[in-house]
DNA sequence: AGAGCGCTTGACCGATCGGTCAATCTCGGA
DNA sequence: TCCGAGATTGACCGATCGGTCAAGCGCTCT
């Protein structure tokens, strides 16, 4: 297309002499793109935006990221890597069930709260069909590693399966940091300052005891209601679904 | 602004003789638009293509709409519309506690599921300072009405606190459905199909069942770890915060 | 018949869009 | 000292953007 490959070049390797300092140039239109892109979309920033937010000429977002959607693609990879980076010491370490579970809700927590703002741009591109798969790609593979996870604990089907916990405690992690800015305001409070994140990751760990305590109090049955005590409504689905 | 007023005047009031029946065309660029912004965010469409889904000439889009701003309102005027009355049989009902809430959950999670592409659209406005109003003004009663709710039984601070309740089971229903696509392909299975969707059911209400319970067992302590059988990993939160 | 009105049309506007290009600048290596 | 490759610039392109406008349409009421 232009000058450069289409594919984003691996930073700090130009002319395989170079040393390891980036030039300032090319991290600042990444910078900008990436602060534009999470706050307006993709649809919503401007070749132009995004060079006089980096202070450059907008041919300059050409020259080194081919096209808007180069840049974008750029954003998204940069934050998918600091993601499985973020993740990679809670998936890898060892220790109780529980214990990898809370690990890995806290450093899910904590990277979400830093990065807030690339959670919700992600979700956004959700219902867009062009850029699903670029969201695709780099989650798939995080996916399947919590969930195989999960799958030490949780049956396969049934409402403990492991695709219900992940969904349940991925969203209690996600929402708390993409809803934030509307939640401290409706409900008061900072939800990403320390305290309320303190309180966020007690209530998370407190969910993971819940849900852990019962199922090791009857393990990977099959997906029957177990009418646990107190708990009277355990009808069968009789209403039709929907 | 242009000829017609600037809000969106109410449907089937026209000329004030003019019967129940809606004129095709308003409504039917409302349809295109909602299901154009869903597909694409409110900057990823344009009036064109709005008109040409409606099989309506651009200028009507403005006729009716006075604007594309103006246009999207109405789409998330609408579907806040249906969002409260989707929940209002759920919020005004009496029962017990856990029967409430399970109720709220059910009635949440049925107009999730068929509004999925909706509450996409809606949680990437939340990054938009320009359109955050729109959201919060709608959805702010909505918050306080649940939050009354759970206050009954949950504490105002603390690891279950009502606040840390409400966006675990909002979080655990939405994400549900708007990672629904996503969670299709990687997951396999069909998320929003009537099985997967009455697993979900099950498992949101076995959630609520072991969540109340335990605050039953200690009902609105302050935040204390309170140390539960099994649980070991109760330590005070003695690392620094994030 | 014709006045009036809401709905609809297609042409049109200036602004901005993503992207290109040739010319220029910068600077390390020979 | 000069050279050449990468970095940078500003002017430029056709397409599309949101929005406007005057004219025409069909219909009702008088």
């Amino acid at each position: 297309m232009t000058r450069r490959a289409a594919s984003v070049p691996p930073p700090g390797r130009k002319g395989a002499k170079l040393s390891a300092a980036p030039p300032p140039t090319e991290e600042r239109i990444l910078v900008a793109g990436e602060a534009l892109f999470c706050a307006q979309g993709f649809a919503g920033v401007s070749a132009r935006d995004v060079a006089e937010r980096a202070g450059v000429t907008k041919a300059l977002v050409f020259y080194h990221y081919g096209s808007m959607r180069g840049l974008f693609e750029a954003v998204l990879e940069r934050y998918y890597a600091a993601h499985r980076r973020g993740l990679a010491d809670a998936l890898r370490g060892g220790g109780t069930t529980r214990e990898r579970m809370s690990r890995l809700v806290d450093a899910y927590l904590e990277f979400m709260a830093s990065n807030a703002r690339y959670a919700a741009l992600v979700q956004a591109q959700l219902a867009n069909p062009d850029t699903q798969a670029l969201v695709e790609k780099s989650l798939t593979p995080l996916f399947h590693f919590v969930e195989a996870t999960l799958l030490e604990v949780a049956p396969k089907e049934g409402r403990a399966a492991a695709r219900q916990l992940f969904v349940t405690f991925s969203g209690a992690v996600i929402n708390w940091c993409t809803y934030a800015p509307l939640l401290s305001r409706v409900l008061g409070g900072e939800m990403l300052g320390a305290e309320l994140l303190r309180e966020r990751g007690a209530h998370l760990r407190w969910l993971v005891d819940l849900v852990l305590a019962d199922l090791e109090r009857a393990p990977s049955l099959p997906a029957r209601p177990r009418g646990r005590p107190g708990s009277p409504r355990s009808r069968a689905p009789t209403s039709k679904p929907r």
